[in-house]
DNA sequence: TCTTTAATATGACAAATATCATATAATTCC
DNA sequence: GGAATTATATGATATTTGTCATATTAAAGA
């Protein structure tokens, strides 16, 4: 459903959303142990965040990987659209390329409604809304 | 979720539903096209569901892969753990060895609802019901 | 302006998963 | 019992995905 990367890059987003600001950078090595990731492979993934404007970054001393206000308020299927592309994430659960309401595959009505409400929390919850509840105690990010 | 052999077999399996009986068995070379399978691969997947009497097989000419009264009355969960394992559908959303209802990971409450239903319907649904569906072109089994 | 710092870009390497090939064992039919 | 047929067992190859390494570019501070 969801790829290894967009998991780590999840994690990492999460992580800036409770510790960093525009006016405290980190960088990725600063990250990737507390969120256990592979220091190299984090670079990558919020490289390739940065480049789509889903996180900020500036380079030199001082620099590192930030969330800015507008980065906050951005729901999370952004960071999984950026990683994995829009396909995977609608793709059917047997990969048929044929399979839609009109010709269901055999498993579509029992995967289909649960699908769709992941997707819709994915879109409706952004980036901040999470990282409040991990702030509150009402979920965790441990390695 | 669960993995690419394991939508085969579930492929395989539901094609042998349909035409396949005790009479009538059916030899990989006849399945892999119909259901848009590598022949090998399938051959693969097959056998260890054969292996394993989620399907039935003979050898010999006149021999074939095949499915019982017992085989078609299954739950479909019973597929995918055989090739997946146990584990692979049970895991955690980001893969968290930690996640659980005491201590949910963020995404946790986006996905646990979903994935609850989800799992319930492999436990309850049969490889039979799903195959009536199909006969009664409620739903598709394409390339 | 020079040195240091940290992201960026690019590509090589490794591991996991999917795919294919070959030899063997069991069954049928003659 | 022998030839043909088809599953079984095992392992090799290819592709994808995840991981690592290196050189380059930009920013900060002296």
């Amino acid at each position: 459903m969801i790829s290894t990367s967009s998991k780590y890059a999840i994690k990492g987003v999460l992580f800036l959303a409770m510790h960093s600001s525009e006016a405290k950078k980190i960088m990725v090595k600063d990250i990737c142990t507390p969120i256990n990731v592979p220091q190299a492979y984090l670079a990558k993934l919020l490289q390739e965040l940065s480049r789509q404007k889903i996180i900020s970054s500036t380079r030199g001393p001082k620099g590192g990987f930030y969330l800015s206000d507008e980065n906050r308020s951005q729901p999370l299927i952004k960071i999984v659209h950026a990683i994995d592309g829009q396909r995977r994430m609608n793709a059917c659960v047997l990969s048929l390329k044929t399979c839609d309401e009109n010709r269901p595959c055999p498993l579509h009505k029992l995967v289909s409604p649960a699908k769709k409400q992941f997707i819709k929390s994915l879109k409706e919850k952004t980036i901040e809304n999470l990282a409040n509840n991990i702030a509150n105690g009402i979920s965790f990010l441990p390695l």
